[in-house]
DNA sequence: TTTATTGCTTGCAAATTGCAAGTTGTCACT
DNA sequence: AGTGACAACTTGCAATTTGCAAGCAATAAA
């Protein structure tokens, strides 16, 4: 109840998509589930950003509403929760790569795995979907 | 003043990235630079979403830090500041149009120019080297 | 049946945002 | 030279958001 629906300040789709993605923590919770595979609560807490457990929470519940990911309690333990890309969130992949080469063409001091930048600047349309691939099978529903 | 360093969080690109463009108007800004060839502050303020001048004064300001724009006073009227992108900030080009692209996607009632989006979507590297060349061809030095 | 784990919520201080109003340095006109 | 308008800001302040720490309920493990 904290986060209000808040209306839209124009019909442009940079603006629109920035009011549910900008922001600085939204993209580095894809960014885990995207690239590290990250399903659990606990599993975002630990990158080395530090995210609070109040403001993840209220980024996944942001992402849920939003259709982004899904919410769904572990077959195997009851007490986790299962939070997974839905297609939306998965085409949110070639964003992610943009930011990715960007930065670590940019801005000096970080560090993506060489073959990562490597494949997207060579083969990006053959890593999007080897990454997409890559969720879906390890996923299992 | 305002706005400090701010230390990095880790060395992720995204991370680090997101430090400097994850807000809600640092690429509303990139936006009029690039695909509506804005160049002075009040330019900017024109825009649907209203952004307010000192949030447009800060951004403007990080922006040059980053080196992602110049500044520089108009030769035809002192009073005006012409606000131009750098190679930097040219090369993010790539990322606003995914950003375009998944909002225009997913995001029902987004208006980007359908012919924009059609171009992205069939002829992505050709229009990222027109808008490119249209930027600097408009922008005389 | 204690103890630990997981996924949260709550309180509260600090930082950021957003609105309105003011300030400074040009022009533009007379 | 004086007046008014304009462009690019800055400043004040209330409201919202962030971030840290602590607490809590529901499992699960020992």
């Amino acid at each position: 109840m904290t986060d209000s629906p808040s209306q839209r300040r124009s019909a442009c789709p940079v603006s629109v998509s920035l009011e549910l993605l900008g922001d600085r923590w939204t993209l580095l919770v894809l960014r885990d589930l995207i690239f590290l595979r990250k399903r659990h609560f606990r599993d975002f807490l630990e990158s080395p950003e530090r995210i609070a457990t109040n403001i993840l929470s209220s980024r996944l519940r942001n992402l849920e509403q939003a259709a982004i990911v899904t919410r769904r309690p572990d077959p195997d333990n009851a007490r986790q929760v299962i939070y997974e890309l839905t297609a939306k969130g998965l085409d949110l992949i070639p964003l992610l790569l943009e930011l990715i080469l960007w930065g670590s063409r940019y801005e000096p001091g970080t560090q993506a795995p060489p073959e990562l930048v490597k494949r997207a600047r060579e083969d990006r349309d053959g890593l999007i979907a080897e990454l997409r691939a890559a969720f879906l099978a390890g996923g299992d529903g």
